[in-house]
DNA sequence: CACCATACTATGATAGCCGATATATAGACC
DNA sequence: GGTCTATATATCGGCTATCATAGTATGGTG
């Protein structure tokens, strides 16, 4: 019963940098600080999360399903670094197309109205 | 004094609810109520805006310089209600394109991962 | 006039974010 | 060895944005 079967629609929209964060996530496994730095390169240093927000925002993502911890991958078997290592659910996937979505169709509209390069 | 000279990219990343707030002011004068609606259309009904964030919203974005109240147009003289009217500032009208070409980079991210179709 | 949509205001609670501080390991340099 | 920077996570106090709800008031319809 803890696990109350939510919508992926109930999620949506998300917060630019909850979209960020599992956009970093789409190819496997990861760890907080990498994460972090994901979000710094592939926004072009327009969203920037610091410590406060990240692992935060991670340890709540975890709590409502989109992300859940993983053991370190066998890579990092000898580091002594404290690193902790997520990878999204299926529900998080779901979650991330189904906001990937909303963009795309936000942007279509954007460009339908010409407000990107406006003459 | 009072106009601090914000610069445009300090407001990004906007909310998602903050960016179609301007975004529903993007060809002139609207008022709170039909903002409202015009989010809930764009957005195809994936964004929705209470009466609780929306009017807190508008008198943040009209502080903050984004939005200015305006005197109710001509074709309103008439009308009793208690409708008070907004316009997006030139600052406004600069956020809502910054945002706006964010969003556009990150979609074209997104398809390049190919996370919308994805086979 | 009863009813519903329109239109805005106010309030108390929660979620999300920020900045700063603390702790600890790894790696580079001298 | 000692110092410095980058990596890596946790935590805390405070602020911003949102939500849910309730309240007030007008306009239009039956």
């Amino acid at each position: 019963m803890s696990t109350a079967k939510k919508k992926p629609e109930e999620f949506i929209p998300l917060t630019p940098r909850t979209f960020h964060i599992l956009l970093a996530l789409k190819d496997g496994v990861e760890h907080g600080y990498a994460i972090m730095k994901e979000v710094d390169e592939t926004s072009g240093g327009r969203v920037k999360i610091g410590p406060g927000t990240l692992y935060e925002a991670i340890s709540r993502l975890v709590e409502v399903g989109l992300l859940k911890e993983v053991s370190s991958p066998a890579a990092f078997n000898k580091d002594k670094r404290r690193r902790r290592f997520y990878k999204l659910t299926s529900l998080g996937r779901k979650v991330m197309r189904l906001e990937a979505q909303r963009l795309a169709e936000l942007v279509r509209y954007v460009r339908q109205e010409e407000l990107l390069a406006e003459g």
